[in-house]
DNA sequence: TCTATTGATTAGAGCGCTCTAATCTTGTAG
DNA sequence: CTACAAGATTAGAGCGCTCTAATCAATAGA
């Protein structure tokens, strides 16, 4: 059996009760005691168990975290960026997902709450709102891609209206009129990004035209075959945005495919700025979503709530930005065939 | 405060051990006094309280996870396996990273520790034999991508030599004779596959070219201009092995902008099969290490030791098997300027 | 010399649960 | 009607720690 800080405290010749000042380095205590009781320690390799601290203390420094998909390489930045926030402020985490499922999510979320965390995050869940709002009853909880009414939840959003129109200015002003928007259908924040397209069409004075896809790049390429049925080659969109990268590259094969280049015939823009996008073969125009700062805003939003300096909720917005790289050029009238 | 165990015996008339009973469902509990239990519970919205369960039960089902790299698609896969293993096992993950500092890690080790976990599993550490071997007397140890000789510890790997001569016989048998391999450097489990592309050139009877180079896309790169330096055009390798899949792309890329085409000229095989390879966009030949396998296969050696149901330790190489896609065709002298 | 006063140390209760051993119920056989 | 086994229930100690309140030691002031 792993020693306890009752044997420590024999050892070192002392109470139960000063081995737990010193552990905790409390300044009540002597030099030469708090000496003794670290060198017991150390010989006998003692270490606090952190459950039955967590008990008696009744606090914790468990921290739950509940990814949507841990293979979406978003999410497992994001995560990255908590654990060091959370190493860094003294604090664990534990780690589950949903599978995409409700009911595997609320099951998640109940694991979770089981440990009393002394709070929680939440990346994109598909769980209802009713869910969110029993677990944040019984501790602070921060939403990550996800919004929510509920006032005592905070949330970290990027702001996928202003992503899009991000995109939608940058290829206006290398020229382009006919812009399309490759949707992400119900994936998260699709449907923002879809609405900013549009808004941003509109202010411009063009008509956006919307294709229904998915977040992948399988979609993105089937999207693109459906244009290249729809429209003529003279007509044909000379702007994508597409609702993420996966679906940029899809659509970038297609278009390729086709027998159109890109950027000199088509420009596209993908969305999350994923380590794929820097590739330089890709090299994807894309909008990028600051994911360390969202990190960051979560982790701090929850320990204000943990360490109670905060009681209003807190709705962080973040602004994306756009990052050019070459998969768009200048509309050329000269470029088409 | 949350209700406990005590609040709900009060409410259903009974004493605290008998809900312990019903929570634990054991078969000696009437079905009366099960179902007023049940519903005090539900009434009451009690949860067992993990921790403390934990403590007064001397057992954790609490699993360590130190990952050396959460960005890397390969281990936030196996992550995510590990997961889903877990939460079918009745387990719950608690997770970590160590910044691939030995020092970081070394911290991160001792925080999965202090949880008293039931295992431990650590994804391709970089600390010393020794951590190791000091966290394996606390609780059993499994190890993923990475090797030892405590036999305290059970380890899981792919065989790196195996999955090289996968991609050497695969372009040998394409007629492929002047082949090259992009070095990873110190990278995890580099040493191996360049091991084994030597070793099946040689036994091919081939002379194995070997350029120093990294993990990375832009290592990639730079490996093939150097090649496309020390090489003339007729002379140059018709075939290259990439210590990974980023290599693999910054090989391609750089080849491509020196105008020699893929496969035409050159054929490209990759390692890893990440979800980067299978974008019909690069569509990339590669090498794949059984992700799933390697996590459900750690996972249960793990809950082996720590079921007690084995000592010896295991040592699972996994096979890799070759993924064909587009990057690869017959050697063709005609191909060629 | 005696009492405050401050600082260092410890006793002991208790966190929410499990688990063994003891107790209480029944039902059944003699 | 009693004895007893089997099943259902509970008392109570204890897991490893924290924390309050009490105790103890040493110094200072009167």
């Amino acid at each position: 059996m792993r020693p306890t800080m009752e044997d420590v405290a024999a050892r070192a010749g002392v109470s139960r009760a000063l081995v737990s000042l010193v552990m905790n380095n409390s300044p009540k205590v002597s030099e030469a005691r708090r000496a003794a009781v670290l060198r017991a320690a150390e010989e006998l390799g003692y270490q606090p168990h952190v459950m039955a601290r967590s008990l008696a203390s009744r606090t914790s420094t468990v921290l739950g975290v509940m990814v949507n998909d841990l293979r979406n390489a978003f999410f497992a930045d994001i995560v990255e960026e908590l654990d060091t926030a959370a190493q860094a402020a003294g604090f664990d985490l534990i780690l589950n997902t949903g599978g995409r499922s409700p009911t595997r999510e609320w099951n998640a979320l109940h694991n979770l709450l089981s440990f009393r965390p002394a709070g929680i995050i939440l990346l994109s869940p598909v769980v209802p709102a009713s869910a969110i709002q029993v677990a944040a009853r019984q501790c602070p909880v921060v939403l990550v891609s996800r919004t929510t009414r509920a006032s005592t939840v905070d949330t970290v959003n990027d702001d996928g209206e202003a992503g899009s129109a991000l995109a939608v200015d940058h290829l206006v002003g290398l020229g382009h009129r006919r812009i399309a928007h490759l949707d992400g259908g119900g994936a998260a924040g699709a449907a923002q990004r879809r609405r900013g397209f549009e808004a941003a069409m509109r202010r411009h004075g063009l008509e956006p035209i919307v294709v229904r896809s998915e977040h992948t790049d399988i979609g993105g390429e089937k999207a693109v075959r459906e244009l290249l049925a729809a429209y003529s080659r003279a007509e044909l969109p000379t702007g994508l945005v597409s609702g993420n990268d996966f679906n940029a590259v899809g659509a970038i094969s297609a278009l390729e495919e086709a027998g159109l280049r890109v950027p000199g015939d088509v420009s596209v823009v993908g969305y999350d700025n994923t380590s794929l996008a820097a590739l330089r073969h890709l090299s994807l125009t894309t909008i990028d979503q600051p994911r360390k700062d969202m990190a960051r805003l979560a982790f701090e939003a929850l320990i204000e709530r943990v360490r109670g300096e905060r009681t209003e909720p807190v709705r962080h917005l973040l602004h994306p930005s756009l990052v050019v790289r070459a998969t768009t050029a200048p509309f050329s009238a000269t470029g088409r065939s």
